[in-house]
DNA sequence: TTGCATAGTGTACACGTTTACATTATGGGA
DNA sequence: TCCCATAATGTAAACGTGTACACTATGCAA
């Protein structure tokens, strides 16, 4: 593999110096002849050159990328959030490196250091977990920007995300008002502020008046089936469950059709994001709808204005909806 | 934001020379006095210093960098795809980003070309276009690899993907064991290698007794839903359906359920990838099982013994398999 | 003619690294 | 004592780009 041609090469081989070609490829054009636009063209073309984004990043001390940590890449609902930033960042000349910190708090902190390293314009966090190392960069630097699961509480920071108190208080009050008995939540793990304000709210939307069976689990397939068949073994009631993400109830409904349950006729499951799977393979759940795709251009626009204002803490509430399938 | 510090920076701090420094976070450190080792640690640590990869790219050459271009990020397989080969990367320090072409031509080549700014260690192709950029860059360099389409014929690069061919044959020989009538193939669009091969390995499977009906389509789940609308408008057969991806199988179970009908009894249908959530949301789907998560792993293979090797045109041919679920 | 504005282009430096090579200090063998 | 190997460190030159500044040529007004 040659190496690649550089801005000398074109430079030369068109005649001009290299900042000649550097005006031409930053869009300066109008201060270039007319002639020699189409003489940097075509050399360019002809030895097939793209600047480097590397040489340009070092000039500017500013690289073009935009770093996405996410607990877990194959969350669908996280990755639809991930396509949706991509696309969104294109769109203003941005590309997204992903990585997974597989809710994992030292990977979490390393995943940082080499966002730190590649100078990444801005750094998305999705569930991001409170360390030291994060508290460290939010004090240093300002281009940090949380999703969904709202930072600790001495961190300021640009935040986009759901009302999940709100989210949860719906259902909580759906399940009320349709006489739901024997309530149950099957919650994310308390420690995520995201996931005990799903809970608060759902807890509140009840009410005192009914008690709520609670089971905190991982938000994955696996750990929604184990919880689930915890809780049906006893199949002398009929359970309403809200379960904090629309994974957790994926294991749920397996752990009931393992039983041979129907639903809702037996068992009433409600989730949280409604994934754009539910609509084909999921028409058992109702679930707290959140809108996947507007994230990504909710957080190109915190990038974008970034420069412009001083306000670290812009907060984006997207608005969230009860999607109600035939198990209610 | 201030701007970060830098090698020299820690220099001074420690007193020592931005070589020694260097030496120290290249892993030289067999090469330093343990005394000046602990007095670039502490420096470094005080000033919250991390290398900047874009100084090192530049003065490497190259970066750490992979770029994966996919044509659909939201569809499952893809996203389970990307999750496993971002993690298989950072096993061996590389970072991945991951760009949507959109099944898009012109969006193909822009992101290739943005490839090329970043200098990216290597290009993972998921269902390639084929373009004359592409091919221009196949020549000029070897770090491209194609996932699970080939590339055009004139193109020779590494290749990572299962044999769509057999895959569809197995799932022919299925049906025909099975004494299945009314066998339909909603394939994949027939410009793109893999997803002819499948439906070539299909026909091919259910060989000359039967006739086939065929339906092109996109892989998306909006596609197979049109499709399969068109097919079940006769209710009068009880079909056995084909479909290039699970994703259009899911598009055809929806207008099956929109009219009532049950799986097997009223309609078969197979699907190819076996995503995940099959496992949890679709006990009805019968479908050819590709090891999503082993494409990381070959992948990152690829990478790394590509300096060692000059063959530019390995392949790495994942085993397939076939789930059998209740709809058979 | 001179003076001056302007269009078009070039020169040269900085950005943050890595590393070949040079340099110094130290210790041991002759 | 001198020589040399070795350990530890420093010097300096790239890598590819953007841009401030300098410079030349041209046209126009006085």
């Amino acid at each position: 593999m040659a190496k690649p041609p550089t801005i000398r090469d074109v430079a030369r081989l068109s005649g001009v110096s290299t900042a000649t070609v550097s005006r031409f490829f930053t869009g300066k054009t109008s201060a270039i002849a007319p002639e020699t636009i189409e003489n940097v063209r075509s050399a360019a073309e002809e030895l097939g050159y793209t600047p480097s984004e590397i040489g340009r990043s070092l000039r500017l001390a500013s690289s073009r990328v935009v770093v996405m940590l996410v607990p877990d890449a194959t969350n669908l609902f996280t990755a639809d959030v991930a396509a949706s930033v991509e696309n969104a960042l294109k769109g203003i000349g941005l590309s997204l490196v992903l990585a997974n910190t597989a809710e994992n708090a030292e990977k979490q902190d390393g995943l940082l250091a080499d966002a730190q390293g590649l100078r990444a314009r801005a750094i998305v966090l999705q569930g991001a977990m409170d360390t030291p190392r994060l508290r460290e960069m939010a004090e240093r630097q300002n281009n940090l920007i949380f999703v969904n699961r709202r930072p600790a509480p001495g961190i300021v920071a640009p935040y986009v995300g759901v009302d999940n108190f709100a989210g949860g208080f719906a259902v909580g009050r759906y399940f009320i008002e349709h006489g739901y008995e024997n309530c149950v939540a099957i919650h994310g793990p308390r420690h995520y502020p995201g996931s005990s304000r799903r809970l608060e709210g759902f807890l509140a939307g009840v009410g005192e008046m009914r008690q709520v069976l609670r089971f905190e689990c991982a938000f994955t397939m696996a750990a929604g089936y184990q919880q689930g068949s915890l809780l049906l073994a006893d199949r002398s009631r009929r359970y309403a469950v809200f379960c904090a993400n629309d994974m957790i109830a994926y294991g749920v409904y397996r752990a009931a059709m393992e039983r041979n349950m129907r639903i809702p006729e037996d068992l009433i499951i409600f989730g949280f994001d409604d994934n754009r799977v539910n609509e084909w393979l999921a028409p058992w759940l109702t679930t707290v709808k959140v809108p996947a795709f507007d994230f990504g251009p909710a957080i190109a626009e915190l990038i974008n204005e970034a420069p412009a204002t001083n306000d670290h803490n812009r907060t984006v509430i997207l608005p969230f909806s009860l999607t109600i399938r035939q198990s209610a």
